[in-house]
DNA sequence: ACCTGAACACCGTTCAAGT
DNA sequence: ACCTGAACACCGTTCAAGT
């Protein structure tokens, strides 16, 4: 009963609670996390934690900027369809590994607003291209909307008859062959009418 | 109190469970439906609904089959890739206006059952491109991942800083345009491959 | 056969009370 | 300043009881 004063095991800091939060999720899923499993999980009263974060909503904002913040840059010396392609394999990765994170994000705004993963290394990837200015953005989300789709789809099961998630990786593979061999027509399409008045 | 055995207005179908379902969802939204709200809707107890439909889920799966009705058939004597944009924006407008279906039909395979978009006049009118075959499902799916990611984006208060829905379904568009380029780039390298040997 | 209503096991969030 | 615990207004679902 001496020295509780030295160092409190109880300073419950929101590192903390987002620590508590993402191992709850990674073990029970998203839907597995309440306010009061959090206190619980933390050795505190269900309610200490709204002391330190405003409501579920913005815990999960932090939650996703944590999240986000794992995906690894882009090896900037590669060219640009190189650098397209990593951009959106590591964001499939990402999205597929927090599949009802990147749902509950779609859902509400607020929790989007936590994160999301920096487009500027992508939209300059597509700008390389030498696409007309006006079509470097749509087609940079034509990217991200594609990861999205694809990545939310696994576990759906539709499609892939038979192994899972390889057949869908390789299939998003696929989907950006296109769009590179896409953007990249566009491309020239732009630099003969450029080159040639 | 005389004819009470006449027609009763109580016949409580499935049906007019899914009408009322279709009808709280469409005034308050997915998350303004519960199960007690809807049996309030249809002047009965709010757990009769559970004699006629098993849970929850099931039910969100017929609202899901009755919207997914709604699209229309494609226009069958057009060109391969009037077809595929016509499919995609059709498929693009009834996800925007269903948004939060959508998502828990992402997020939960049982309601996703209920019906999805019929996929073969889109895998009809890519075969027509002439991709390889092993190519032709991949980049089906490719326009429906694309028309989920960008219609799940809408009203997620990134992109489009002025006009809104407008902006997301030109730049749709264009992705489209970049999609169907790539199609086919692919295509004419495939039949380049074939015809001389 | 179909509807009722009490009950169970949860939620997120508020707020007065404690230390 | 921070934590507690009762309370409020909800959920989905089960089940014995009614008609």
């Amino acid at each position: 009963m001496a020295d509780s004063n030295r160092s409190d095991p109880h300073p419950l800091t929101v590192e903390r609670i987002v620590d508590a939060a993402c191992l709850i999720i990674e073990r029970d899923g998203l839907s597995g996390l309440s306010m009061r499993k959090l206190g619980t999980e933390l050795g505190v009263d269900p309610m200490a934690v709204y002391h330190h974060v405003a409501h579920k909503r913005e815990l999960l904002a932090l939650v996703t900027k944590r999240t986000i913040g794992t995906m690894t840059p882009l090896d900037p010396s590669a060219p640009w369809e190189v650098r397209v392609r990593q951009w959106a394999i590591r964001y499939w990765d990402l999205v597929v590994a927090h599949r009802e994170l990147t749902l509950a994000g779609l859902a509400d705004p607020e929790i989007a607003a936590g994160g999301r993963p920096s487009t500027e290394p992508l939209i300059a990837a597509v700008a390389e291209s030498g696409l007309p200015t006006d079509l470097i953005e749509p087609n940079a989300f034509l990217v991200v909307d594609a990861v999205h789709g694809s990545a939310l789809a696994v576990g759906s099961l539709d499609r892939h008859d038979t192994g899972g998630h390889v057949d869908l990786r390789a299939a998003f593979d696929n989907g950006i062959d296109t769009i590179l061999a896409g953007i990249t027509l566009l491309a020239d399409a732009e630099s003969e009418r450029t080159t040639r008045p």
